[in-house]
DNA sequence: TGTACATCAGTGAACGCGCGTTCACTGATGTAC
DNA sequence: TGTACATCAGTGAACGCGCGTTCACTGATGTAC
């Protein structure tokens, strides 16, 4: 009974490093496949690779993902999940409407750069499962995030994402976008280092603010 | 003599299909791998295939190219050579600086719809040799139109690229980039047919006018 | 509490695959004399 | 113009590689009675 109680309680005794049954390989896998991606990019990442790091036979991942993209759509939806409650977690730090905007920008540029390979996993087309609902809804609501900021300070709504969207917002989110991906290429140099990555931050945080300096005025 | 002569020479007889030597295999290659990147992406590439496609061994391009990472980072040389010819293009068409400003990034969004993957191969890190000269060199080009054309416009100088680089000119940069990006991405709908694509540059150029009613005014 | 059984989550061997690279080779081309 | 020779640009067989996937299997777990 106690021996099927997951999380710690598994954890804490360590004792059973042999048990056949893991526990909770779906998540140690996922866990997994964001290490391989962060140490060798999207390019370096093998569903093999991933079942030794949780220390499984390379055959057990069909239990829980049909194949390597299955892993890799979760992957992907997890990574929209931590982008959005970085948008929102920069955006809350402020109240004034147009620093919370400039927030959400920011906290997109850093979980980008934290964490690149995922970023560019979540954004390029043929890795995933598009279809995946669960990513489906996470896309859009990191998205959804700068619509909601954008309307806050504008007072307007806007349409789901499409070509008739407003082009403000999407100029927004065009820029932004533009910014992370630029870093994460790596055109602004290198951002291994706190101290780097903090450098680009404020580089980001200057341009950000050269593009709000002439933005329309509030509602 | 004249069976040395290169081009039209060569393709005019077509008598010669069983030729030993091929003539201009690295350029066929090139062409070949342009082709594979268009019709399967990035993660389809493979050196073999473009051999295939020029007719030749598997073991010939390495006369030309000394591995697939040599060949990849010509087509991205060449990649950002037409990038550039393409803002010039665009922006060339017109006399206003702002307009013309707004054409070089008209150009960047377009190379990057028609060239999708190429655009992609471009900017994504480790598939390409970057301490190749023909690609720094090509690709400090590329962004070079965005300076001078922006200097045409506010009369201002920058320093090659860099953290410490004008925001305004980055913003610039980040917006058309992000907005290419995304474009490609899918992330604008389908750009496949003729419409398509004429829809997704009304769009851009939308944003992008929308970018420019709050630009700081010009010099 | 004990037992029988179904289900679940792993194993590990085997498969076929296409890849990049290397190698000794050979035919074609260009050049020196 | 002819010949000898060096160089160049291909061939095709072979290599080792790690991959994803499949399969029959087995040990562990949970449940019904």
């Amino acid at each position: 009974m106690d021996s099927r109680t997951k999380g710690p309680a598994r954890r804490k005794s360590g004792a059973r490093p042999k048990a056949y049954h893991h526990g909770d390989l779906a998540a140690a896998l996922v866990d997994a496949a964001e290490a391989v991606l962060t140490e060798r990019g999207v390019e370096g990442f093998t569903l093999r690779e991933c079942a030794r790091r949780a220390g499984v036979s390379h055959a057990a991942p069909a239990h829980h993902f049909r194949d390597a993209k299955g892993l890799l759509t979760q992957v992907a939806a997890l990574g929209f999940e931590r982008l959005t409650a970085a948008e929102k977690h920069a955006r809350d730090t402020e109240t004034d409407p147009r620093k919370r905007l400039l927030g959400t920008g920011m906290g997109y540029v850093e979980f980008a750069i934290e964490h690149p390979a995922q970023f560019q996993l979540m954004f390029q087309k043929g890795l995933v499962d598009h279809a995946n609902e669960r990513l489906a809804k996470a896309s859009a609501a990191s998205f959804q995030v700068f619509i909601e900021t954008y309307s806050e300070l504008y007072g307007t709504t806007f349409p789901p994402i499409h070509k008739d969207a407003d082009p403000s917002v999407m100029r927004e989110w065009a820029l932004v976008h533009g910014f992370a991906t630029l870093a994460v290429q790596g055109q602004f140099g290198p951002t291994r280092t706190a101290a780097e990555i903090a450098d680009l931050m404020e580089f980001a945080r200057r341009v950000f603010e050269d593009a709000q300096k002439y933005a329309p005025p509030p509602k």
